[in-house]
DNA sequence: TCTGTGCATTGATGTATGGTAAGAACCTAT
DNA sequence: ATAGGTTCTTACCATACATCAATGCACAGA
């Protein structure tokens, strides 16, 4: 996958000026993860949101009984944060950590509300960010309740291709909310439908 | 349940001056909804938020073998829209349904993008709206991605036990993401764990 | 090259939840 | 009070998915 930066994304994406924009570049800076490093600590209190530019990041929690369960994947062009935690400045519920190495566009909370306040334009851009992903959540939401654990696959492939081929099936098994012993069966289930074709 | 009027719930719950309540109050309407009835139909364009003063509201969905899935109850004191199609002017894919003889504060999206325009508190208000929906959806993915149906019900009964109240268990069962037997066995069970203590 | 470690697969079996069908309990309207 | 609808429960059986344990495979490090 090749690098995104954020200046680019917003130029193709957002209805920001040049102006905007290199003011943003300026107060910003770029960040790398290992592969295995943690963005943000469930307990940490998070002030700021990542733009991936390149690599793969997820946001997951723990249980009591130690599993993990992923809420999201990142890959290059996405932004990942912990909402809740940067809006009301409570302790973050889950980890955001990068599964590859990652370079992260760094977006202090604190920029973004000087300039929602400033800029109109702005505003509308975060306000089509939260848009988004309420649509994505609700979407989720919908097909937890009402497919099944192959139907949600399939809809994992179609939606996110890429990032079937970039992470272990445990993980894919952890998003769809299946174990990954479910989810191998699912696949060869899948795959003697299709040679019956 | 008492009526809760928009305006009390403003001036408890946000930062907007008497000034911008009044502006608002003049240019909503309430509408009523005998129990049955659709505030939005699947396949329409939503054009506004509403605010329960009174009664019980639902949003769901019904899949390709008919059976309903409830994203969202709402009672007195909730807005409840369909954020996806308010925003991006498509067609609704969830109804909206009173469940109860209900009363309804109408707020137009139109009147709501023009006070965004002119009023940073009421940008700041509906931000602090998109925020709490936000956490709302990360938090019951949480739940359906790692506790069973009896854990689910725990945590609905718990957090909504007014609602619990005043809904058939058929929808109770449909927003868990389970049938109605299946929460029958699981409320046996529970009332059999209670006796034993 | 060997070896360890993590990941995927498989089989045997267990458990949670679903499907069906029947009856009981409860509303509501006449 | 009766009838007709809806909701809830229960019993029996079916299925989807989980759990446990064993094996194989690929790849990284000594």
């Amino acid at each position: 996958m090749n690098k995104i930066t954020f200046s680019t994304f917003l130029t193709s994406n957002t209805d920001l000026d040049e102006t905007m924009i290199a003011e943003l570049m300026r107060h910003c800076r770029t960040l790398f993860f290992k592969k295995g490093d943690f963005l943000l600590r469930q307990g940490d209190t998070c002030h700021a949101s990542f733009f991936v530019e390149k690599g793969l990041v997820r946001q997951y929690g723990i249980d009591n009984e130690g599993k993990e369960h992923i809420l999201q994947f990142a890959p290059e062009g996405w932004i990942v944060t912990d909402r809740d935690s940067l809006y009301n400045k409570t302790p973050a519920a889950y980890f955001i950590q990068a599964i590859e190495d990652t370079s992260i566009f760094l977006i202090e909370e604190e920029l973004v509300s000087k300039l929602t306040k400033s800029h109109s334009n702005f505003t509308t851009f975060n306000d089509t960010l939260l848009h988004n992903h309420i649509r994505q959540l609700t979407k989720r939401i919908y097909q937890l309740l009402s497919a099944s654990a192959e139907d949600r696959y399939l809809s994992f492939i179609k939606t996110y291709p890429d990032i079937l081929l970039r992470v272990p099936q445990t993980m894919v098994a952890s998003y769809l909310g299946i174990t990954p012993e479910s989810l191998s069966r699912v696949r060869k289930s899948l795959s003697g439908k299709n040679f019956k074709k």
